[in-house]
DNA sequence: TATAAAAGTTAGACTAGTCTAACAAATATA
DNA sequence: TATATTTGTTAGACTAGTCTAACTTTTATA
């Protein structure tokens, strides 16, 4: 079980971190391919392909020249490890620090790539063993298990119905700001007043509150929990 | 007053408190020298000559070919403002890590380049805008302004004199498990019993226990106050 | 003051990470 | 299946930061 490879750069340790989002994205086939990556991370897709051979190089991917890109198992544990400390430290700005859900994430970028084992245990146990981060994704345990919830999108649900918001799917500050003005955090009840056949929006009362309407895109970027 | 320049790099941070560092250990002449900072960083002078051309070209040192090197005054504050992180970051680790004072240095080494102005800020609300860092070094303010305090070393008290630990000047690894050792902290009180001439150590009396001899090279890394 | 030693600089090379431009392979589509 | 489009690779160049080896300037010392 000695996955954790402390001899990864910064940016290697980005790379990583990208395959194994992609990894969660493409659900079926955990691969991805060159371009996606060089995408997600924002560089060319020639600087994509040199890092490739350096992480097949240090055993971190499969990969072949026009092949698909796989972690291995050593790349996937070095991958959960920089999202476990990502997530860990979210939570501290959001808990200790009075950051808002969408201030934490440019600031644990930096801060997922500080090394030192100790520090990541002794913040978990700071916290209080966290299960989810502020936007509600699951922080993975010392030792790579990440946790699982029963989630399901706010739009796949029926007239009617009631429900708890668990995760948001979109993180980016327009949205996460929008729901902070609805009042909507993590743990909020919401039920499902109607649904507009024409263009996917509903009617949705929060926390009990007045009726109001969301576009079908809203509903498709909040997770929720019957 | 807009002196802090976030456009700096990792390497040029480092070399910035190194200068001000130094310019604390050279207290009359503030100045350094090309070898003397290649050393504290550990690396070359030929490296150390490259970097002062950049930080030159930046304003943030004066200096010329074969001449001394001064920190101006952005370049001052910006080395105030790294050094402020590291020791807000100590005192995180020591407070709320539950670290001991031998283990934060490394991680604060790391921490402090984190950029976030934001997150300095409420790291120093979180931990009540403290003074001093476990070392018992002073902690800039947002503003630049170093706290000072009185402090001599121990190996200047009289015999019969009584004082408490406020700081360490040495802060290496060996010398501060020595000190957990002998049971002192800052804020320890200790009494000097008797002075050996022969090679100056000390018989002193730490917290009221038993006497104990210190070697005069203890004495001379302890800071204390009557 | 002449010379030796110390301090500092320059030139040239290397690595990591990035880019652009040109090319090659795989896939989709007519 | 032939061709166009998409996807991915290669070659060559650039920057930041580092090094070694050779050189120059300053300072100390005989
Ligand atoms: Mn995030
Ligand atoms: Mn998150
Ligand atoms: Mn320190
Ligand atoms: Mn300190």
């Amino acid at each position: 079980m000695f996955y954790i490879c402390s001899m990864l750069s910064y940016t290697e340790e980005n790379y990583l971190k990208a395959l194994l989002k992609l990894s969660f994205q493409n659900e079926d086939k955990p691969e991805a391919g060159t371009n996606e990556m060089a995408a997600y991370l924002g560089v060319k897709p020639a600087t994509a392909t040199d890092m490739l051979k350096k992480l097949k190089e240090k055993e971190l991917v499969t990969y072949k020249k026009y092949g698909k890109i796989l972690l291995t198992e050593t790349g996937k544990q070095n991958g959960i490890a920089i999202l476990r400390k990502h997530r860990l430290w979210e939570t501290f700005l959001y808990e200790k620090l009075d950051f808002s859900w969408d201030e934490v994430h440019e600031v644990a970028e930096q801060l997922e790539h500080i090394q030192s084992a100790k520090l990541v245990d002794k913040l978990e146990e700071f916290l209080n063993f966290p299960e989810f981060d502020p936007h509600g994704d699951p922080i993975p345990k010392a030792n790579g298990e990440i946790p699982t919830i029963d989630k399901i999108l706010l739009s796949e649900l029926k007239e009617n119905e009631l429900c708890k918001v668990v995760a948001v799917k979109d993180t980016s500050t327009v949205f996460l700001q929008y729901l902070e003005k609805l009042r909507i955090t993590i743990g909020t009840p919401i039920k499902v007043l109607e649904r507009i056949d024409f263009d996917g929006s509903l009617s949705i009362q929060i926390a009990g509150e007045e009726a109001r309407n969301v576009s079908m895109k809203f509903a498709e970027s909040l997770f929720v929990k019957r």
